[in-house]
DNA sequence: GTTCTTGATGTAACCGGTTACATCTAACCG
DNA sequence: CGGTTAGATGTAACCGGTTACATCAAGAAC
């Protein structure tokens, strides 16, 4: 039953139109005559016709595909925000091509290369920071970018999502307000990643005469949050609050905690940050921060494909987190 | 500093050649003298080409994109499946373009029908049961196909998975090993989707008199399992073991059980299905099933491809679960 | 009735690669 | 030293759309 792609010359054929009618009453074009249009788009439902997208790119220089370069799909915060891009870009006609980069700036490089070379029209990437030939790999193409889950006001490249530094400045500020000053602050590693290490310079960026930070870099999973709070739990430790910069550690450690017998909140306050879904139905919720990744993939795809089509420019956009305050964390007691 | 894309009559322009010889050394043909070669590659790199896919693809009738289509991107099983298949796709030199259908049919085919007018090679779709139009689609267009996470010994389409069926008949089985006799068994919506209906359908398969089962669909959420299990538990309820079909689920469950108090595995035992990562870090750790995401992500993009470049046949193939025991499910006391 | 205008349609060039076939050069042979 | 051959390169057709421009028919204006 497999027949050879079938061409517009093909329709034309069978409808005894010429080929640029066809393309016209394809596209919508208003000089066709109402029967005309219908005689070809008969023809085109009976021939199981489908335009052939590369001779089409070819003329138009249009591909309709996005790409989007994500440091892992395995994190659910990915996931949530790439569903969210998803969403849009189909909405808006495009497709979505994926990436990852294995949090290497190398691989992002590389990625990005090939997508171009694939088609891609534009790319939404995680971050801020990129390998330097990133940049002028894009201009040269011309190829429109936005990056996200980052905001530096100081920046100007098109940058779309959150202020990492406020928000862990923020948390930790809460933190001190219900009388906690020795905390320990467990994240994923930074040396490749700029969000993290935003939220680590917040958390440092809080000044009080009496605070103390522990700080411990972890995997960014259930094993390494279990994995640190355990070790921190076997030695003699004065900290009172744990401050994670993802949920998924925070789970790991509320799992330590749990293991060790310690009470959350009693004995020791949890945070976390990203809001994921079992966060507000844990024993007790979770105090977390809501990031504003669907938002985040809403906006971003926009943005970009407004650029592709009418050509305007990408303006800076912060998004902004919200502060879920769960039964997770409490003022200290005087114990 | 942005220039119009650039051809390869440019590169041949530049290094005098002509363009067959400019492609040939692009593509490593192998008539080509070293010394071209390395001209045309220096005035490739030093004029920043990137040949234009969509011409390429045109004349070659390939565009090395493969598409997968899943049902969400919420839910960290299809995240670990696409992460493989991303992985091995790239790996192969193709891109991945992806989908998501909503657990809805109609959104399915109307994707794949995007998908081909996007140029998509082949297809990578979950589970079996598809719109009846989509086969034909894929026929006519001898666009080659293949699905996953499901495996049933009858069909004759091209599936890589596993055996839901068999898979949750072992679960009973295991439970009923363990003393159990009154099982809850909460699953996700089943109405369009077949593994969740054959994991029913295999836990309905268990004979023996003296089981009872009671079955209930709820979100494929924690949220859905917490609520689910936070109601059996406010009636009064014989059963001494819960199966979710879903670690996600089981999660949900884990939180409802222990906020009423009920200690797992003493006063219930507790199996899910996926081993997520918390899975094993719980306490106690789960008992679950862990599913072949990663290879079958990895063998259906081999086997897709290797339709594509080599025309060979793709074969059915079976993955296997593996039980994982945990702390959660407990021989039955007599109390 | 002739000319003008307008709207529908057709012709053919073009996009930027690939590749069959032609051509050319030089080494190799008798 | 002429003829053969193999290897490197060039020429041009082709893939399947889009679209500028040409054409054509019919109604309007005079």
């Amino acid at each position: 039953m497999k027949q050879k792609a079938g061409s517009i010359r093909d329709i034309a054929r069978d409808t005894g139109r010429s080929v640029a009618t066809v393309s016209r009453a394809l596209n919508g074009s208003q000089s066709v005559t109402k029967e005309t249009r219908v005689a070809i788009m008969e023809a085109v439902e009976r021939l199981n016709y489908i335009p052939n997208p590369a001779a089409r790119a070819l003329t138009t220089k249009r591909s309709r595909t996005i790409a989007a370069v994500v440091p892992t799909l395995e994190h659910s915060i990915f996931a949530r925000f790439l569903s969210s891009v998803e969403r849009t870009v189909t909405r808006l006609g495009y497709s979505l091509v994926i990436a990852v980069n294995n949090s290497n700036l190398d691989e992002e490089l590389a990625a990005t290369h090939k997508l171009l070379g694939m088609g891609a029209e534009g790319f939404i990437f995680s971050g801020a920071q990129h390998h330097d030939e990133l940049y002028t790999l894009l201009e040269r193409r011309a190829a429109p970018y936005v990056f996200t889950s980052c905001w530096d006001p100081q920046a100007n490249a098109p940058t779309i999502g959150y202020d990492n530094h406020a928000l862990a400045h923020d948390a930790v500020d809460y933190l001190y307000g219900l009388g906690h000053r020795d905390i320990g602050i467990l994240h994923g590693p930074v040396a490749i990643n700029d969000r993290a290490r935003a939220r680590l310079d917040g958390a440092r960026s809080f000044s009080a005469d009496d605070i103390r930070l522990a700080v411990c870099e972890t995997d960014l999973s259930v094993t390494g949050g279990l994995k640190s709070v355990t070790e921190l739990l076997a030695g003699k430790t004065n900290v009172t609050a744990l401050l994670c910069f993802s949920d998924v550690i925070a789970l790991g450690a509320r799992f330590a905690l749990e293991h060790a017998g310690w009470k959350v909140p009693q004995d020791m306050s949890l945070m976390g940050f990203d809001n994921l879904e079992w966060s507000e139905n844990a024993n007790p919720p979770l105090t977390t921060f809501e990031l504003p990744s669907r938002a985040m993939g809403q906006k971003a795809s926009e943005v970009l494909i407004e650029k592709l089509e009418g050509g305007r420019e990408i303006e800076p956009f912060e998004l902004h987190g919200r502060l879920i305050v769960g039964g997770s964390t409490a003022r200290i007691s005087n114990g």
